[in-house]
DNA sequence: GTCTATAAAAAGATAGAC
DNA sequence: GTCTATCTTTTTATAGAC
């Protein structure tokens, strides 16, 4: 393994981890085991914990970055944009097994040190800042039905799929996460 | 201070801390230090974390119940009743200090006792009740306008409060949250 | 009921050999 | 880069005096 490899393979568990349980819920022994290296080799990779949390949000937003690029290409209405969207945070529930980063990170925020949480702050944003776009598309190309303004359906939108997210990892059922969007999907112009 | 007031001191004490940081991110040394009691006194009244946990979930559950039966009593219409429902809700964020606990507990939930997430879901369950049968109302008194199913509903709108939640608390401002619900509150028939 | 004392285990982290 | 060894602090929990 080189360095690069092995600096992947601890982003992935920590991100896993941190996705099922918090970042309060696991430790460098967790990784150590699944990953099948000493705890203290994992200091040389990531001195603090904390520079690891900071590590996995900040690859995150960059996925994430790309996926919405992704979606933006592959789709030109906003109601396939949105609905895409939506996938990304249904694909994230791994069966519900996991929420997304973003969620997990954002309870029990007070923990974290000040440089994750720019990282968490710059990923809303984003996100926050695309959807606003695409609402804006969408009162434009009326693919959107019943259209409000765009930041509030920014927002709602946002809190809707973690909410959506929170009630489907509980419940262990990912009916419940299109029942959460079920309503929201038909307010959507279906791709002809 | 009788059994009972220190009992209740600790679990008001241990219900903040798991709303602000999450059930991993407090101990019983920050209790101890919150109420003025050894740590090893706090075992006599919940000998383990788990007990102290699954206290304060099914004293919530407890709580909301009564809530709920208040806004019912309070208001006739669904239209108020389902605003009565967002103020709670909007009222737990403590000016985003803190997510409900509902919330709080459910990112991590590997982590929990059996008995704890038994108490989760017979809070949720007994939200989502309520929800769907205030959902049927409104189709019935018609103060709630484009109603979908029921149970779509209840699942949107549980969604969108808890999501609404985690976004207000990340960013600090009330009106994240107010932001969120904004749309679905115009669907609401003005109390006249 | 609450205290002191104690302990076993786990967590985050460092030093230095290889 | 990864290891062994070590350390400090924290966490959860128990025993027994008062």
């Amino acid at each position: 393994m080189t360095k690069a490899d092995t600096r992947t393979a601890l982003m992935d568990a920590a991100e896993q981890a941190v996705r099922a349980r918090g970042h309060d819920g696991f430790s460098y022994a967790d990784l150590s085991e699944a990953i099948g290296i000493r705890k203290a080799s994992i200091h040389y990779h990531f001195p603090a914990k904390s520079d690891l949390l900071t590590a996995i949000m900040e690859r995150y937003r960059d996925r994430m970055s790309a996926h919405l690029a992704d979606i933006d290409r592959a789709h030109d209405s906003a109601s396939e944009r949105l609905a895409a969207y939506l996938d990304v945070y249904r694909v994230a529930l791994q069966n519900c097994t996991t929420t997304c980063l973003c969620v997990a990170f954002c309870v029990g925020q007070d923990g974290l040190s000040d440089e994750t949480r720019t990282e968490i702050g710059r990923f809303r944003a984003m996100v926050t800042d695309w959807l606003e776009a695409t609402f804006r598309l969408g009162a434009e190309d009326k693919s959107v039905h019943s259209p409000s303004v765009p930041d509030e359906e920014a927002a709602a939108l946002y809190s809707l799929a973690e909410g959506a997210q929170i009630a489907a990892r509980f419940e262990g059922k990912m009916a419940r996460f299109d029942a959460a969007i079920a309503q929201f999907m038909r307010r959507l112009e279906k791709a002809g």
